[in-house]
DNA sequence: ACCGGTTGCGCAAACGTTTGTTCATTCCGC
DNA sequence: GCGGAATGAACAAACGTTTGCGCAACCGGT
C-alpha cells in the first residue's frame, strides 16, 4: 500500500538499489539493457522518488521560498505568477509565505522558509532587506556557501544576495514628463508604503522629473499613501482641499490611482478633465478601470521570472546579473491634456487605448 | 560552518543525540535539569531541526499543498491568504502551484505537490475534481490513509475528500431576489468558466431565482463568459444588441462585472440608470469600482481558513465536516430601481454604501 | 596466455532525525 | 537491607536515497 521504493524495484529487477538509483538518473555506467528494463519497471509501479530522502543526503530539496507581502495585491500577484512559471519550467516547487506588511512577520517568514530547508529565497518587496544579510541559516552542505536570496525591489545588500528590480526613478520621471507634456504645471504624488524601497525611488524621480521640467516643488503637492485602494478617498480630499489644488496625480501603484477614481467619481471631480491620474504598475485592472488608467507599465510577469531564475543560477554557481527592467509608458484617458480656466467643462476624453509609446 | 545538529548538542551536552531529541519534544522522561540544560545549548547553537531528515522518519512533512488556477485573481489570491495564515498558525508551510486554468496542468500540478510529499492537498475551484479520486500516490505510512485532499468549491466525491464551499445556488437566488425587488424583469447572466461547478450553482440558483419571481426565463438573457475582465466588452454588446434589451444582469463574479462596468462606461451606457449590473464575490475592488458594486459577498478568507482546518483535522484523524458557508449580499450602487419609459436620464444613484442586509 | 584498462554492478556509508527497547540507577515499602 | 517498581538515559534500527569505492568480468593488444 505505502508507495513503491527503490528497493522494491530493485527487488524485482533483482539488482542492488544503487543500480536501480542510478538506472535512474541515466548514469552513464550502467548497461542500455538494464537501465530500459529498470525503468519499465519503475514505470509499471508508479515508482516517484521520496524527495524528502533525497533531499536529506543532496542537501537540496527542489523548493524555493518566497515571501511576499500578501497575495491579495495583484501586483504581488502577478509577480509570484512569473516566479511560479519559472520555477516549475526547471522542476522546482515554490514554497511560499507571507508578511501582511508587517515586518516582524517578513524576518518570520523568512526563517520558517529557510528551515523547510528551501534551496533558495525570493523576497518581493520586503520592508527590512539590511535584515537578510545576517540570516546565516542555511549554508549549502556541498559547497560551503549560504543559500542564494533574491531580493525583488531591492539593491543586493551583501554576499550572495541578489537583485532584480526595476528602473522606478526613471518611470515616475516619464510620468512626469507626460503629464507636464499634456500642460500640467501643478503635479501631485500619492506616496506609497513608508520606508519601502520603490517608494522612495518613485518619489525621487517624481521629484527629479518635477525639477527637470522647470516645475517648482511644492511640498504640499506630496501626500502620505500605503499602496491600497484605500488611499484614494483621503487623499483625494487633502489634495482638492489645497489652495491652489493639483491638476494632475500620479500615483504610487494602480491600487492607489483606482482608489482615486473611485473616490472622484463619488464625489463628482470629472477625469481627466478636472483631474489627471496617472497610476504605476499597469495591473490588469488599471485598463478597466473607469476611465482606462493612463500608467506606467511594469514588467511584472518577467520580474517574478528573472527572480526565479537568479535565483536557480546562484544554485547552479552560474554568475548572476543584477536585473534591472524598464518600464514603458502606457496611454489610456485618465489623463488628459491641461483644461485652461475658460475651456472647463468638456466631456470625458474618450479615446481609445493607444498603448505603446516606448 | 553547516548548521549545528542534534548529535553536535549531544556531544556538548555528554549525552546520546536520542535523549537530545526528547529534551527537546518535552518529552516526559527526560529529567527537567538535563531539558533545561539541552535546550540551552540548542538555543546557543542556533539549532534548527532538519525538516527532511524529520520527515523522512515520521513521514510528514508539515506541508500542505496548494493548487490554484490563478494567484492573479483576486478571489483566488484571498482563498489562498485564509488558507496561509491558518495553516501557518499550526506550524504548515504552503507549497503552491498553478494550473492557469487549464484540467491539464492542474493534474500535473497536484502530482507534483503530492511528489513533494505534502500531507494533504488544498485544491481550489477545481475543472476536474474527480481526477482526485484515483490520485493513488502519497498513502500516510503510519496509517495507511491517503493523503486528505480538501476541495474548495467543489463537492466531496470520495474517500478522505473533503469539501469546503460556499451557498452558490442560494447566493444567486437572492441576488436575483434584489434585482426583483428593485423592479427588474428582464435579468440576464454572464456565466462563468464552462464546466466550473461554481458556474453550474450560480446559474442553477439564477434560474431558480427568475422561476420563483414569476418571470419567465429567457435563453438569449444567459451569455457566455469566462469570469474575467475581458467578458465585459463582448457581453454587454451581446445583451444591449438585443431586441428587448434587459435592465439588469448578475455576473458570475466580481471580475466580470468590472469589466462590464467599464464598458459600459466607455459606450456611455449609464450604470445603474439604464442598467443595473450586481456582481458575486465581493472581492476588495468592488468597493471602488465605479460606480461602487452591488455585489453577493463570499466569505472568502474563511473559506481558505475552512479549507486549511478541515485538512490539518483530516490529518489529525479528527473527523472532517463538510463546510457550507452562507454569502451575504452587499448594496452598493451599481444596482438601482427599474426607470420606466417616462422617468429615463436621471443621474447615477450616488448614495453611500448600506452594506449589511444579511 | 598475461596484463592494463574498461565496463557493469554491488557494498556500505552517510544524510539527521525519531522511537522502541534495553539497561542501569534510584527509590519505595516491607 | 531486599525485591520490585519507577525513573532516566543510552543503544540501535529505521526512514529512502545517493555516491565513493571495491571487485569481478571482459576486452583488446602484445
Amino acid at each position: 500500500m505505502s508507495p513503491a521504493s527503490i528497493v522494491d524495484i530493485a527487488r524485482i529487477a533483482q539488482v542492488s538499489p544503487s543500480t536501480v538509483s542510478r538506472a535512474l538518473q541515466d548514469h552513464p555506467r550502467i548497461s542500455p539493457e538494464r537501465r530500459a528494463e529498470i525503468q519499465r519497471i519503475a514505470e509499471g509501479l508508479g515508482y516517484r522518488p521520496n524527495q524528502m530522502a533525497r533531499g536529506l543526503v543532496t542537501g537540496r530539496s527542489r523548493t524555493l521560498g518566497v515571501v511576499v507581502t500578501d497575495v491579495t495585491d495583484p501586483y504581488v500577484a502577478e509577480v509570484l505568477k512569473g516566479a511560479e512559471a519559472a520555477a516549475r519550467d526547471s522542476g522546482y516547487g515554490l514554497l511560499f509565505a507571507m508578511s501582511n506588511r508587517d515586518p516582524g512577520q517578513e524576518v518570520a517568514a523568512a526563517e520558517t522558509l529557510l528551515d523547510r530547508d528551501v534551496d533558495g529565497l525570493i523576497v518581493i518587496s520586503s520592508r527590512v532587506p539590511a535584515r537578510y544579510r545576517d540570516l546565516v541559516r542555511g549554508a549549502d552542505r556541498a559547497t560551503g556557501d549560504r543559500t542564494p536570496i533574491v531580493l525583488v525591489n531591492n539593491e543586493p545588500i551583501g554576499p550572495r544576495i541578489f537583485s532584480v528590480r526595476m528602473d522606478n526613478i526613471g518611470g515616475a520621471r516619464t510620468a512626469v514628463g507626460y503629464l507636464r507634456q499634456l500642460g500640467h504645471e501643478r503635479i501631485a504624488f500619492i506616496a506609497g508604503p513608508e520606508g519601502g524601497r520603490s517608494n522612495r525611488e518613485r518619489l525621487t524621480g517624481y521629484l527629479e522629473g518635477i525639477a527637470a521640467n522647470g516645475l517648482g516643488s511644492a511640498p504640499e503637492l506630496v501626500v502620505a499613501g500605503s499602496g491600497l485602494l484605500e488611499d484614494g478617498p483621503h487623499a483625494l480630499a487633502t489634495l482638492m482641499a489645497l489652495p491652489d489644488p493639483p491638476t494632475a496625480v500620479l500615483c504610487y501603484n494602480d491600487l492607489a490611482a483606482i482608489g482615486l477614481l473611485s473616490a472622484a467619481a463619488r464625489t463628482g471631480i470629472r477625469v481627466p478633465g478636472e483631474l489627471s491620474v496617472m497610476g504605476f504598475d499597469d495591473i490588469p485592472l488599471a485598463a478597466y478601470a473607469v476611465p482606462p488608467l493612463t500608467t506606467l507599465m511594469q514588467p511584472t510577469g518577467a520580474l517574478g521570472r528573472a527572480a526565479a531564475e537568479s535565483c536557480l543560477a546562484a544554485l547552479r554557481g552560474a554568475p548572476v546579473p543584477e536585473v534591472i527592467l524598464e518600464g514603458r509608458l502606457v496611454v489610456r484617458s485618465s489623463a488628459g491634456p491641461l483644461e485652461h480656466e475658460g475651456a472647463k467643462g468638456s466631456k470625458d476624453a474618450k479615446g481609445e487605448d493607444r498603448e505603446g509609446m516606448a
